[in-house]
DNA sequence: AATACCTACAACCGCCTTTCG
DNA sequence: TCGAAAGGCGGTTGTAGGTAT
């Protein structure tokens, strides 16, 4: 039905920043009377101003429990983690964060956390490595192969490798950060390997052009031999490691494109993540997401552009009609899980205290480190290492 | 030194849900 | 039971301060 703003019958009503003098009046009136009604309350406060805005004001500034400064490693990993499970919901995420207000915590995830882990090569919305980066892989490929009679190509071809060049590099510096954040908290942790392989295809090409990689090594990939492979995957060494792996599949070096790309999609059905700090003991790295209905990996498809699997539940209404139903500005079914995996799990029951330890020094989300609430509601046996799941993605 | 641009965050807007008479 | 008021929520905007050019 919709309602008016509240103060929309005062055109008079102050707005915008709130004065000291203003803050002083609201503190002491509600120190005396409480808030009461909000409506009336900035009339028998002496304010004018909105008592919508005398509230905002009180709940996400002058109230005496509020918790200002910056963020704790603590709160922000729990915040990130809730994120993963809850989306926008920041009301429910400020819960468990005491002292920190929904809009405080909003305003953080908008301006640090999100941008950070967009810099790690994290999704913010879908907890998993980004997608976009890979988005242009088949032109980049196609560009690659170019490569041998680049010099005979004219200046505007040139031009597009260079871009090319350009946007394999971003996709390096997306491998890097993936794999270097494969340890991270548990949202960090999600590495479906569809997206590392074709990551680690990205960051060889890159290697023929950007010639950045030295000495690096990653994962048991000594990414300085990677250059050799002089921008053709036809080279590529094969991404399997022979400590960890089954080696049932031809090495990489001797696969079309086509295979490639089918290998790719197919891979990580269980036997893609090669890597020694991958893969050791069978566990697996699982995601949130992954954990609750989506396809599974092995029905991933091989389109770079493959969107992560649905974190919407079929109930949202919003969602299915794929109308805003007069949701007006709410939030974006594509970017809240209308229910998550943690749906069911009484948010009341979480408490930041008992998180410690869970954050490994390592950060790697170990199960038996963790909470009894993070590994046994729900589907949640499914969201984490398990040592005992090596089966599910 | 001046200007443009960027960042952080307080505050607002509009809708939804809950409460209450 | 119904409808209006009140409260709550998430998205967006405005602005002040900082930084780069």
């Amino acid at each position: 039905m919709g309602r008016s703003p509240c103060c929309e019958q005062d055109a008079d009503v102050k707005k915008g920043p709130w004065t000291p003098e203003e803050d002083k009046l609201l503190v002491e009136y509600i120190g005396k009377h409480g808030h009461g009604s909000w409506r009336r309350l900035p009339k028998l406060a002496g304010l004018n101003r909105c008592g919508k805005s005398c509230r905002l004001r009180w709940t996400n500034y002058l109230r005496p429990d509020i918790k200002r400064g910056d963020f704790t490693d603590d709160e922000e990993r729990l915040i990130i983690h809730l994120h993963a499970t809850l989306g926008n919901k920041w009301s429910s995420i400020a819960t468990k964060l005491k002292g920190r207000t929904d809009n405080e915590i909003k305003n953080y995830w908008n301006t640090h956390l999100r941008k950070k882990l967009l810099s790690q090569g994290i999704d913010p919305v879908t907890h998993r490595p980004r997608t976009d980066l890979l988005a242009g892989l088949p032109n980049l490929l196609a560009a690659a192969n170019l490569g041998g009679a680049a010099h005979q190509l004219p200046l505007d071809f040139n031009a597009i490798k260079l871009q090319a060049d350009a946007a394999k590099f971003q996709i390096l510096q997306g491998l890097l950060r993936v794999l270097s954040t494969a340890t991270a908290p548990p949202t960090a942790a999600v590495l479906p390997g569809t997206d590392l392989m074709t990551s680690i295809l990205g960051a060889t090409l890159a290697a023929n052009s950007a010639g950045i990689l030295g000495q690096q090594q990653l994962a048991g990939v000594d990414l300085s031999r990677l250059g050799q492979y002089n921008g053709n995957y036809d080279n590529l060494p094969p991404l399997t490691n022979d400590s960890c792996t089954q080696q049932t599949q031809p090495p990489m070096s001797s696969m079309s494109p086509d295979s490639l790309l089918n290998r790719i999609s197919s891979g990580i059905s269980g036997d893609m993540l090669s890597s020694p700090e991958l893969c050791h003991g069978g566990d697996r790295l699982s995601s949130p997401e992954l954990g609750q209905g989506g396809p599974s990996a092995s029905n991933m498809t091989t389109s770079p552009m493959a969107p992560p699997p649905p974190m919407v539940a079929a109930d949202d209404h919003q969602c299915n009609t794929n109308t805003p139903s007069g949701g007006g500005d709410g939030m974006s079914c594509e970017q809240t899980p209308a229910s998550s995996t943690f749906d069911g799990l009484n948010l009341d029951d979480i408490d930041i205290n008992d998180m410690e330890g869970c954050w490994a020094m390592t950060d790697i989300l170990l199960a038996e480190q963790c909470p009894s609430w993070l590994i046994s509601s729900n589907n949640a046996s499914e969201m984490y290492i398990s040592k005992n799941n090596t089966s599910e993605m």
